[in-house]
RNA sequence: GCGGACGUGGUGAAGCGGUUAACACAACCGGCUGUGAACCGGUCAUGCGUGAGUUCGAAUCUCAUCGUCCGCCCCA
């Protein structure tokens, strides 16, 4: 009996491993630009944690959560969400009495036992960020802007934001008690599910997918005629700056959020193909008023959202966004014959320790197949060691996609190396300041005063400076 | 949790009750100790997700079970 992987797990490997990385590091990036900083966070929490932070009338905590006890008899659960882990953590080591507001973004596994389909496991990994301790409009507005410039650093040309408030404590305790009061009236015609949600969440009847309870959604009380007044300007101030950033969007009154903790401010990010199909949410996430509290900290308001990594992987792979991503080498050096598998290998260690990177077979083999081995690994040259060469001590290199080759010194390796990469490689200039000479296009080189590293290798060029002039 | 489709080598798959499980690609070995193609030979499922049952005989039929995929629900 073979062993699979647990239902709704799988493995990453392979490209896959590069993308979600790219993915990760790239939103992570953008994270930094806005200054959050990254937390690492426990995979288990006590059950607690979310029954009393994501909400013990949301579905994740009713019905998708693994919880389990541990040795000591303590209920344990898999995180399902990081908000509430966030929150604990924040509590646990005091962060709230640092600077405020404290700015945290996250980046792991979470887990929920669900039906797994395509690009949906239960294993499955969230990038997002907490904003707590500002309460105000322009903290809310930060976020969906950071959400969305994420995405578009990402690549995705086609983003839409759907907003909505939920309104403070007073409005939602308004609104559900007139909700309630509407849907009693229609009770006996509803799904089942929704006779539940009339008792233990009756907002999120506003987004049940079921025909007949849509028509009598149509008829109920509109949230936002409950909003108070401080909830109205609020919103309206926050869109206002989201407006003023050039950031498209629409208002979606049956937004509701699954997650008891959202309140005033909540939003959705879904992305859509060039010709408008909409591939469904990517990012959630909202204000959150009473979270920190509730779990046994200060008062203090938060907002956040969450990715799903997946989900992004599927659209970016969809979209062609990650077809550059290439797993490559620099050479792959190639022992002619069994008496010079050793000197190969040396040769080989040198050239990983000259920053190259570098692979080798560990037995001889037929000299075409080490070529297309070399070809298949994405080898950028091929580094031909025979015993001629060695004699010699010139070896051969030759360029896998020209297929040109030349003669290399084994004495003056690394320089011969260096001139040889330096000159042919594509370049990569991160330097907007400096005065190099090099031809490069891409460096608009106008000098100041920064320290900085130019990164380009065109021929030519020198900077490898830290600058001072 | 509910409804539906489907599980045959590393991959794509044919076979749909009769005895060596077709074909293709990939891989590996050789023809060819030194330049990636092409070609030619060879190797590669004692087994058809797993377990029972029907049958003289099962990859083929039945049931169960596990898994995958699709829809719903939910969410990222």
């Amino acid at each position: 009996m073979q062993y699979q992987p647990v239902k709704g797990t799988h493995d990453i490997y392979g490209k896959e491993v590069l993308g979600m990385r790219y993915i990760e590091t790239v939103l992570a990036a953008a994270c930094e630009l806005y200054n959050y900083k990254e937390i690492m966070l426990p995979t288990l929490e006590y059950t607690e944690v979310f029954s009393r932070g994501t909400g013990a009338g949301s579905d994740i905590v009713r019905k998708e959560m693994y919880t389990f006890l541990d040795k000591g008899n303590r209920s344990v659960t898999m995180r399902p969400e990081f908000t509430a882990g966030v929150m604990r953590s924040i509590i646990s080591n005091k962060l709230y009495a640092g600077d405020l507001p404290l700015k945290l973004f996250y980046s792991g596994a979470a887990y929920r036992y669900e039906r797994p389909q395509l690009g949906r496991y239960r294993q499955f990994h969230q990038f997002g960020i907490e904003q707590v301790g500002s309460d105000n409009a322009r903290a809310d507005a930060e976020c969906v802007i950071l959400a969305v410039s994420g995405l578009q650093m990402l690549g995705f040309q086609n983003v839409k934001v759907k907003i909505n408030s939920l309104g403070d404590a007073e409005t939602r305790a308004n609104y559900r008690e007139a909700l309630v009061e509407y849907f009693k009236g229609h009770i006996d015609e509803m799904c089942s599910d929704c006779k539940e949600r009339l008792e233990l969440n009756p907002l999120r009847i506003l987004d049940c997918k079921v025909e007949h309870d849509q028509e009598i959604a149509k008829g109920a009380p509109r949230i936002k005629d409950y909003l108070t007044e401080a909830s109205e300007k609020r919103f309206y101030e926050t869109l206002s700056i989201i407006n003023a950033m050039g950031i498209e969007y629409e208002l979606d009154e049956n937004l509701v959020r699954g997650l008891d903790y959202y309140s005033e401010f909540v939003f959705e990010i879904h992305l859509t193909s060039p010709e408008g199909k909409d591939y469904g949410a990517v990012c959630g996430g909202g204000h959150y008023g009473g979270l920190l509290k509730e779990l046994g900290g200060p008062d203090l308001a938060g907002v956040g959202f969450a990715m799903g990594v997946e989900r992004l992987y599927s659209l970016m792979m969809e979209n062609h966004l990650l077809d550059d991503i290439e797993e490559g080498l620099d050479l792959y050096v190639m022992p002619v014959g069994e008496k010079v598998l050793n000197d190969a290998f040396e040769i080989t260690m040198a050239c990983r320790s000259f920053g190259y990177s570098t692979d080798s077979p560990f037995q001889s083999m037929k000299f075409g197949t080490m070529f297309k081995k070399a070809e298949k690994l994405g080898a950028k040259y091929a580094l031909i060691v025979g015993e001629e060469e060695l004699e010699n001590g010139v070896l051969k290199i030759k360029n896998i996609a020209t297929q040109e080759q030349q003669e290399i010194s084994l004495e003056n390796l690394q320089e011969e190396l260096h001139d040889i990469f330096g000159c042919e490689e594509e370049h990569h200039c991160h330097c907007h300041e400096c005065e190099c000479d090099c031809d490069c296009e891409e460096c608009d080189c106008e000098c100041g005063d920064e320290e900085h590293e130019c990164h380009c290798h065109e021929e030519g060029c020198h900077c490898h400076h830290h600058d001072d002039e």
